[in-house]
DNA sequence: TCAGAGTGTGAACTCACATTCACATCGTCG
DNA sequence: CGACGATGTGAATGTGAGTTCACACTCTGA
């Protein structure tokens, strides 16, 4: 079978995506080397030259979400100036990201993924912690403008803002897509982003949430 | 080697509280009919007498979970009539639960745990619809009540509730008990029991929370 | 007392997988 | 051209784990 060959950077970057693609719709323990190998038209032996091994692979679809994680604030704060607009478009970039790509909840709770590894359970919970930093920069960045209420602890507010979040996609996981993440994380920003604002303030006459179901 | 022969019932709680304790330190992966009954002091053969396989144990773990959160519910709402306090005491309840036992989000986040079992998934999809429609149960009840604001949708409120308890719940895992996730949910709960409370009506003079870090 | 049901044991079986290794192919550089 | 490094192949190996089965022990009820 006179596959093609290709170089490994390329190879990598196909095994990474190829075991996105598995562990988000068939789960963890069902990503084995041979499927990993299958999908992207190789044997297994040969994912042995782009990887030390199966755990290898793990820990590159891993650096791969922490850098997901950064880009997409860098984008969202690169869009606009506005404090809650950038809180706001992350939260719509995150919720896309997990559409796209079931897996990355997935992988990232997994635990399974962290068993006897401190060491990566540790590198992946400090990716989160920069991710929430990031959050509450923001959200101290709002403050400062006058924007957000002043007497709100960021830290606390980019975990809550993570709760906008994690439910909503769990829920989507769990009901196969049946549960409107998006429409929830809508509310629900909408909710937050009305306690978050400084009722005084520079901003024009907010809009009360109407509900409707 | 003789050991005490026990009834069926007896031994099939022995080896749930085996499984969820093993699970909570080891993770799901690592949960083998060996360990499981080495842990009680049994044969791996053994286990087979009161479970038809490994899958049945889960089985019953994850009946064991859906019951337990009934429980919490029920509890919570007879200990009070005041809705939010209602609320206040089972975010409480929920979070000692899951600080007792790691396990719980574990499982019911695995993924593992339904791949390939739609069933599975879709009941225990059901048992946390259940506690949401519960969940806003309560605050439909405080809206009557005039202590909630009438302009929120119940199960919106429901499912920020859950965002409350799991990004907290999943640092305090991920950060090996380092993040404090009561006074996250208390901080959160501070914040979203002041949005939710209408401002006009029967409360007290409202306490604002202060920021301290 | 005896039979049978319930429970526990140890060995054996099977299977899925990760991993290794010797060999093949191909491109590139001296 | 020839050697070498990189990539791919197929077979073999080893291991962990779930499950089955024949047998042993114990208690209870007829």
């Amino acid at each position: 079978m006179a596959t093609e060959k290709l170089d490994t950077q390329v190879r990598r970057e196909q095994i990474v995506q190829a075991a996105l693609s598995l562990i988000g719709t068939h789960g963890l323990r069902r990503l084995s080397v041979a499927s990993l190998a299958r999908r992207i038209g190789l044997v297994p032996s040969a994912l042995y030259r782009h990887f030390k091994g199966k755990d290898d692979v793990i820990e590159a679809v891993l650096q791969h979400i922490r850098d997901s994680l950064q880009e997409n604030v860098r984008t969202a704060r690169a869009e606009t100036h506005d404090s809650l607009e950038q809180l706001r478009r992350l939260l719509m970039r995150h919720l896309a990201m997990v559409r796209d790509n079931a897996a990355l909840p997935r992988i990232v709770f997994s635990e399974d993924v962290y068993a006897g590894r401190p060491a990566r359970r540790a590198r992946m919970f400090a990716g989160i912690r920069t991710y929430l930093d990031d959050v509450a920069a923001i959200v101290e960045q709002g403050q400062t403008d006058g924007q957000i209420r002043p007497d709100v602890d960021p830290q606390t507010v980019a975990t809550l803002f993570l709760g906008l979040i994690q439910p909503g996609t769990i829920l989507w996981h769990m009901s196969d897509g049946v549960f409107d993440m998006t429409r929830h994380a809508e509310r629900g920003w909408r909710l937050l982003s009305d306690t978050l604002r400084t009722t005084t303030a520079p901003v024009p006459p907010r809009p009360r949430p109407t509900k409707r179901r």
